[in-house]
RNA sequence: GGAGAGAUGGCUGAGUGGUCGAAAGCGCCGCACUCGAAAUGCGGUAUACCAGCAAUGGUAUCCAGGGUUCAAAUCCCUGUCUCUCCGCCA
């Protein structure tokens, strides 16, 4: 959620930031601050009857009061309702407003996204390379065929060397956030309502997300549970930045996505992900910005995958976000970047919606801004690792810095 | 799943219809005393919004949302959470 006062003080400035990532026709901050306009007149004559009437109310009052207040009542009681609908209104518009994007974000939708980091090359091979789907099926690493009898379309079964492959993979992003000092956080994978509206996921995701009978929600992204944990709280300043990683399974109905050309495990239903998330002081956030992109950088580049970082224009980044970042690691076989982490500063625009705070240098309670960044989604790192380090033999050498968390035969995965 | 108890300021805890934004204690901040500290004494100590240049004033907030009443922390309804007991438990 934006600043109302923002938005009245500087209504140019967040005028030309939103075109950014709007479209003129969506976008209207006069009917914002009429409203808002509107509230405050209302606020004015209601708050002077109800001074009124507290005053009458100090004591027992005469039959004469009891008469007066009582048509003072329902008159209060009719403003109230009117302010209510002014109220509700008004902050349906400003939660339809997406953040600010940040200075250096370029505007427009996804064709303006811009490659501005890439390591190592796309891989080539002197042999016929096979996609992950076959090296998989092959090497005895995944069974889709019993994951869709148990479970239907969009599931996988991890097996064998394959979980161990997976299992390393976790370990390996643990050990990395734990010698960073983040904190590890194991949250429950359903959440209630309130807290998909907090995270921002509601009401837009609402048709991706899967839903209990007791309406809860999967967990989609630890993001959703990791910006709730201090959801209405005053962190303590001398605690700040803090600083969580979260592993958890995330659930995505991905209703209407393209199957056909994202066979294997590009996008499923069910995927692993860590996740980091950092509260920090306003004037700190684009330096933990910059930490988070490091980290998450690092960890790819350790694992040896060519890949490359994009920034994301004003259009394409999740409403939230002042800025986000996508690293993207090459798949082979769909001759295509694919998303493993996107790392964003929202400022203060989630913290504001879920009213995390702390006390500034001035004793008055701040909001905080909050970042997140995947460190790292597992579903296509898999495929990549298969598919970039694919031997002529069809085998595939695991990345050196995942070989301390498998048994020494399972340094080359070979078919059983 | 059934029965019961509870939720009050940073914390403990009083308050069962009006003078209650809320006693008391603790904590915290300031001042006094002291060479300094402790102890003691005095004063202060929530948040949001609105009006105002400001001083200040107003409104709301006693888990949340509704209701009753001239008037609600207090009465009624619904929900959430916590605790106790019983049942169930792949």
């Amino acid at each position: 959620m934006l600043d109302l006062k923002l938005i009245r003080e500087e209504t140019e400035k967040v005028q030309t930031a939103l075109l950014k990532r709007m479209s003129p026709e969506d976008l209207d901050l006069q009917k914002i601050i009429n409203l808002d306009n509107q509230r405050r007149s209302l606020l004015l004559v209601l708050e002077e009857k109800k001074g009124e009437r507290n005053r009458s109310s100090k004591a027992k009052p005469t039959e004469e009061i009891i008469i007066k207040m009582k048509v003072l009542g329902e008159e209060i009681k009719t403003e109230e309702d009117e302010l209510n609908k002014v109220e509700l209104e008004l902050k349906e518009a400003i939660s339809a407003l997406p953040n600010l994007p940040a200075d250096d974000v370029l505007s427009g939708g996804k064709e303006n996204n811009q490659a501005i980091y890439t390591f190592g090359e796309k891989p080539s091979f002197d042999f016929t390379p096979k996609d992950h789907v076959e090296l998989a099926t092959d090497l005895g690493l995944i069974d889709y065929p019993r994951a869709a009898k148990m479970s239907g379309a969009g599931f996988w079964i991890y097996k064998g060397a394959g979980a161990q492959l997976e299992w390393a993979l976790l370990n390996y992003f643990t050990e990395h956030h734990n010698q960073r000092n983040y904190r590890f956080i194991l949250p429950p994978y359903l959440l209630n309502e309130s807290s998909a509206y907090a995270s921002g996921h509601l009401p837009k995701f609402r048709e991706d997300l899967f839903w209990t009978e007791d309406g809860l929600c999967l967990n989609a992204t630890s993001e959703m549970m990791l910006n709730n944990y201090h959801r209405d709280e005053i962190l303590p300043t001398e605690e700040l930045p803090l600083k969580y990683y979260a592993y958890s399974a995330c659930f995505r109905r991905e209703a209407g996505s393209y199957r056909k050309e994202e066979r294997g495990m590009i996008r499923g239903h069910q995927f692993n992900k860590m996740e980091m998330f950092q509260f920090t002081k306003p004037e700190d956030s684009w330096l933990a910005f910059e930490e988070i992109l490091t980290s998450a950088k690092e960890m790819i580049e350790g694992l040896g995958l060519h890949f490359q970082i994009s920034k994301l224009a004003a259009g394409d980044c999740s409403s939230a976000m002042a800025k986000t970042v996508d690293l993207e690691v090459w798949i082979p076989s769909m001759e295509i970047y694919k998303e493993v982490s996107s790392v964003s500063n929202a400022l203060d625009y989630q913290a504001r919606r879920s009213n995390i705070r702390f006390k500034n240098s001035n004793g008055k309670n701040e909001f905080v801004h909050t970042l997140n960044g995947s460190g790292l989604a597992t579903s296509r790192l898999f495929p990549a690792i298969l598919e970039q380090f694919q031997t002529s033999e069809g085998t595939v050498k695991v990345p050196v810095a995942l070989r301390k968390y498998l048994p020494e035969d399972l340094w080359e995965l070979k078919k059983k």
